[in-house]
DNA sequence: TTGTATGCGTTATCAG
DNA sequence: CTGATAACGCATACAA
């Protein structure tokens, strides 16, 4: 394991000038960086990431907090950080919590060490506890998707309100009037937001929202499937319902399939999230696409300005799209 | 930010004594920790991550080398390895090369520098570079899925051979004679098996197979749409097919959707793994389901195991099982 | 442009 | 059971 002192010597030169050779900064003459490189190269010297990160008071790596690695959105979002971070050269430390708030806090904790360099986070945790812990972290910090109450970061989302605001106007044009929504906990903001949007496409149709038509609280596949059995047994039934998420749909799309209804003429369904599997699904699942990829990538680049010494960022609104598919229909009159 | 002096200093202590107590060792008494304890707590002490890194001469993180992070099965590798890992206070850096070997070699070059304390990887890569980057890995390897030629490592993997032609018995007893695969690239250790599984069965049968119902080198929706198009051509077609993976099944199923056949009537098909929305295609899909995450777990074993002292851990195999729902039937007699 | 010397914050060795 | 101190391997301020 050659370590600097020896590529030095080989190269005839000091420790200081290998690594600014090996950094190739402009202060080194060509032919001095040759030297290094050709000794570097013959040793097989490889600069220990401990002894830098040590010495230069920060490491190359980018942590990524998520509920769940699992969830193709958030597996997206961690392809897309990863692949910014790793044009800077940073790496990427990916810790998924199971929607444990307090697995979420030990992990969260257990970074305070400096082992990252900065961190982008979605949480789920909302006790004080939690709180702290995320906003002891250590370097920069990036809030994906949602931002936890109290916590001050720049924040990469999408419009939630105005796309869902759109996608439910949609459905009021088709003649639907009784729509419902499976929506996540109240203290999530993309819930808040979701349903805000969802509220404001009502009052636009000028039509009454029952309180029956809203499930708050539900997350995971679980929570899908039960909310929708409610729904499922309110009369009239709702004829178009509005699934938080990629997981909430599943879910709810099971229930629907156990109750041996077809879609999209006993009831319609649109997604929150696009999943790969949708246009298979019989029928195709029309869905709201949030660009988890890109927002990931934006997610690593706002890290990187600040560890480059930027101050003041702001939230990053990306665009969601509408994708229109085939478990939209008009109510059927009967 | 404390140091680990300032605690010794406020509880009266040596550094020597705060790094055993706060590490709970035997040999310190239990006032002292208390002391300790009580200081460092009180000085929001954390023990820096890179220092104790080169001191130690290891980190505490385990990295995971996939194709695609995206893949749901790899993301429940990445899932099984990281719980595992935490139970040892391992943190996880995953990488993922979107199948591009000479990403992966990058990658792999770059984690030389110790960052890992141990490597768990599934590569595609096959060329002589490829190899000797991932033979220069610092600290104990273990595969997953596949072993690449030429490397020497505890492999976590599940029984294709016999899991694939269990299956595809089957399907001769339902009646089908002539089954097609789509299979990987003939240098995947893994695709190998698959099919010398698949012609096991047809030998059992005592059916020749024919070449043109093997299709070669498809990897990803891709491959796999692109091979079902060109079995679709043949005549008489397929009556069953067998994917070589999820993505691929995904594909093919695409070009059977868009040449309007129906499955099973018109063709059977069978994937090997599953995904959470194959019960909810039309008509639900049939699989052969690895246990991914329980091989993440294993691989974290291994390596953890390894990090530990043991030496000549051997290949671990896990079972595989066959998920029977409606893409499988009998073929149509007309 | 390059060299010297010191610091980074722990852990581990070796006394006591 | 506890303390003093030398690594650990690199980066950087300061000199030259």
């Amino acid at each position: 394991m050659a370590g600097i002192r020896d590529v030095a010597k080989l190269a005839g030169v000091s420790t200081a000038t290998v690594t600014r050779a090996l950094r190739d900064e402009a202060s080194v003459t060509a032919a001095t960086k040759a030297k290094v490189r050709a000794a570097a190269l013959r040793l097989d010297y490889v600069p220990s990431a401990a002894a830098r990160a040590l010495s230069r008071g920060r490491s190359n790596l980018l942590g990524l907090f998520v509920p769940d690695i699992t969830n193709p959105f958030y597996a997206q979002v961690a392809q897309g950080l990863e692949d910014r971070a790793a044009e800077a050269r940073y790496h990427c430390v990916i810790a998924s919590s199971h929607l444990n708030p307090e697995r979420e806090r030990h992990l969260l904790t257990s970074f305070q060490d400096g082992t990252l360099a900065g961190l982008a986070a979605t949480t789920v945790g909302t006790d004080e506890g939690f709180t702290t812990a995320l906003g002891a972290t250590r370097g920069p910090l990036v809030l994906v998707d949602r931002r936890p109450r109290g916590i001050k970061a720049p924040l990469v989302r999408t419009d939630n309100r105005k796309v869902t605001r759109g996608a439910i106007s949609q459905l009021f044009e088709m003649g639907h009037t009784r729509i419902a929504m499976i929506s996540g906990p109240r203290d999530f903001d993309t819930a808040c937001q979701r349903l805000s949007g969802f509220r404001l496409a009502y009052k636009a149709a000028g039509t009454a929202l029952p309180d029956e038509l809203i499930r708050h609280g539900h997350l995971g596949e679980a929570g899908g499937y039960k909310a929708m059995n409610e729904l499922l047994e309110l009369d009239p039934r709702p004829t178009a319902v509005f699934c938080f998420n990629n997981l909430v749909t599943v879910g709810a799309l099971k229930a629907i399939r156990e109750a041996r209804l077809r879609i999209p003429v006993d009831i319609s369904i649109l997604a929150f999230d696009d999943m790969n599997l949708f246009p298979l699904v019989e029928p195709p699942i029309s869905a709201i696409d949030q660009p988890a990829y890109e927002m990931g990538r934006a997610a690593a680049d706002l890290l990187l300005r600040q560890l480059d010494g930027e101050r003041g960022l702001g939230d990053v609104v990306l665009p969601a799209t509408m994708i229109m598919r085939e478990s939209l229909a008009p109510p059927s009159t009967r």
